[in-house]
DNA sequence: GATGAATGAGCATTCATTCAT
DNA sequence: TATGAATGAATGCTCATTCAT
């Protein structure tokens, strides 16, 4: 239905190869195939393998910041906000496994020449999205929602947890809820003195 | 005293390139030039170039198991323990600076033929260190001093809070004391309703 | 007529190159530059070099195949047949003196792990070769033209008897018609009883 | 019982290696492990790798000669020597089936600087071997015991005869005694026309 | 725009040889 | 004599990139 841009299109297609072999294992060629395009057709298109990279992970992360900007829209608590936001970077991570790999920004192992162009490229999309999450943080401070923590740390916090989230579901730790779970010690820290609300896991409990 | 086996100072040369250069960029010759041998000395050591990856890994988290181990048998409390244990790395970060890309188990682009035996080889180092982390909640939440969390979950926590930090210091955010600061989401999460002892961040506040 | 394909460029370099050097001493990049291309165009052609090497010889023992049967096909006797086989063969060695080092089953000095490929692909094809020449020789027995020998051996010691000829001519021994000799002690053996023709040469005698 | 050198020890087991594994595949570790000494020592006897190899065929070259020079001598006629000689070479083959790759002259891929120096120390050994051969068929045909053949040319014929036995043998191929068969051809050729004595395999024929 | 054959720089790995002990 | 740890030259192979069609 949607005119899908055979740029878009090698994105795909790249997703898919990169999230099952890895960047370094990855090659040109297999991308090419994927996208049912030849080799040379993906050079119109991206300058060299490493732009193809940046462009995947531009592009995942706009759609994640595109996900917070839209769920910070609603009228949610901003805590509703920040669980909705995990919430759906989970199912989206589950419907697009490969994004896993990608999100962390230390995960790259480039070729010397290739690093600096992707820090410059990608740093400023991560800052963007960890200030989106921070501008989630930020109401809920002053409106006594949140402690008065640090916003920007949070956020980073609070993005961190994403893949320790999914390291969780990859190697089946033995966590019912993770989600919940992690949310639950995000907000509410591990020492007692908060006053979680009762869930159906009722992995929490009363403080003393 | 300094007597230090070939191995450790090939590991040791490997530690110092690999963080400078990264995992694919580093050429086995730069090892071996850096630790003053040739090049076939390596292959004496390692069985290929993964090898010394994995070697690396291996090394830094058994130093990292290693001091959880000592610092859980000081007659601390457990939150003490754990408050002592994140300085420690983040100490032992700014010393060794090359450890840090290298924490992450999804940080990881090997060739696709490498990546089992890596996992065959790390992934038990990386669940050893969690329950050793795991071991010191354990203790804390029968004593009260904790929330009744899932203690794998919040070692799990415990440990992607480092990389967290890391990057805080790396990109030279403009947050004072990280290591407090991401001890205390830690420990308190963001919502209100825990008292964390004031200091002189500030960053603390009465719960509603 | 000049429309030869690459593949084909390819193993004529080989050929020459491997003739003058021995497969261990000549390097891929050798074969590449005498082809006229580069060494990434050999791989386009062949898996790897020892794929170089049985293509070569695959395509020598089909071009004497190939010239066993045509003169078998020709209104000659059996033994006017094998006469001028082994004379074609040796024709064909003067022009491509390179296949001299290559036509002995154990000449190969081979990579343990390539060894079993090679016999895989190349046995069927000396097998097929030998097949031909006893084809030659089964009839001749059954005309009474030669003795009642096992057709397969024959074909084994005419075989057999081309490398010797070759040593010949290579090491410049002083044989005079070293062809007619080595057909004559073919078809009759040393010892006296059979009555050779003679010809122009005189090296024969008859026997007592 | 006997005293056996260092040297013998060293060449017993090059050669058992060098057997199973080929020359290239061999490494001069596998040859020092295999003769119970240090790398280092087989440099004491040997002054490279191919030296090693040069003393190899040298060594089984000798026995050869040695073997034939010792039938040479007994009171036999010619042709019986013949015969004897070669069996003792098919028995001595299956002693030490090592040897049996070693044995032609082109069975060489040496690396281009050794083959020069191979040439040279080996060339003078195998001219040996055969002028003995030669020197057995000689005073047969001068007592009319064999035809007029030219006597180089026979023991040419017959030393390439033993490498086609080997095959035989080697591939199990289904030929009853192939030694009879092959001295049988060697000494009647194929024609008919000469009287070979009755034996009990029965491929013999009366000539027309 | 699209193709894919051709390119060649780049690198891990091997192993014969040396030499300090 | 004997050792075996250390050496480093040598080379097969990959794959991102180009460009003639």
């Amino acid at each position: 239905m949607k005119e899908v841009s055979k740029r878009e299109t090698i994105l795909d297609a790249a997703l898919s190869v990169v999230a099952a072999k890895g960047y370094i294992s990855t090659k040109v060629e297999d991308i090419a195939r994927k996208a049912g395009v030849a080799k040379g057709t993906v050079y119109l298109y991206f300058k060299d393998k490493s732009d193809i990279y940046i462009g995947l992970v531009d592009s995942i992360l706009s759609k994640g910041l595109e996900l917070v900007r839209e769920i910070d829209s609603r009228p949610l608590s901003q805590r509703e906000k920040l669980s909705e936001v995990f919430a759906a970077w989970v199912r989206g991570m589950h419907e697009q496994p490969g994004m896993v790999p990608l999100v962390s920004m230390e995960s790259i192992n480039l070729a010397a020449r290739e690093v600096d162009r992707f820090k410059q490229s990608i740093k400023p999309r991560i800052r963007e999205l960890i200030e989106a999450i921070a501008a989630i943080v930020r109401p809920g401070i002053e409106a006594g929602e949140f402690r008065r923590v640090d916003p920007y740390m949070a956020a980073l916090m609070f993005v961190h947890s994403f893949p320790m989230n999914i390291m969780v579901v990859r190697h089946k730790l033995p966590v019912q809820d993770p989600v919940g779970t992690t949310l639950d010690m995000f907000f509410h820290g591990i020492l007692p003195g908060t006053e979680p609300k009762p869930n159906h896991n009722g992995n929490h409990r009363k403080p003393l």
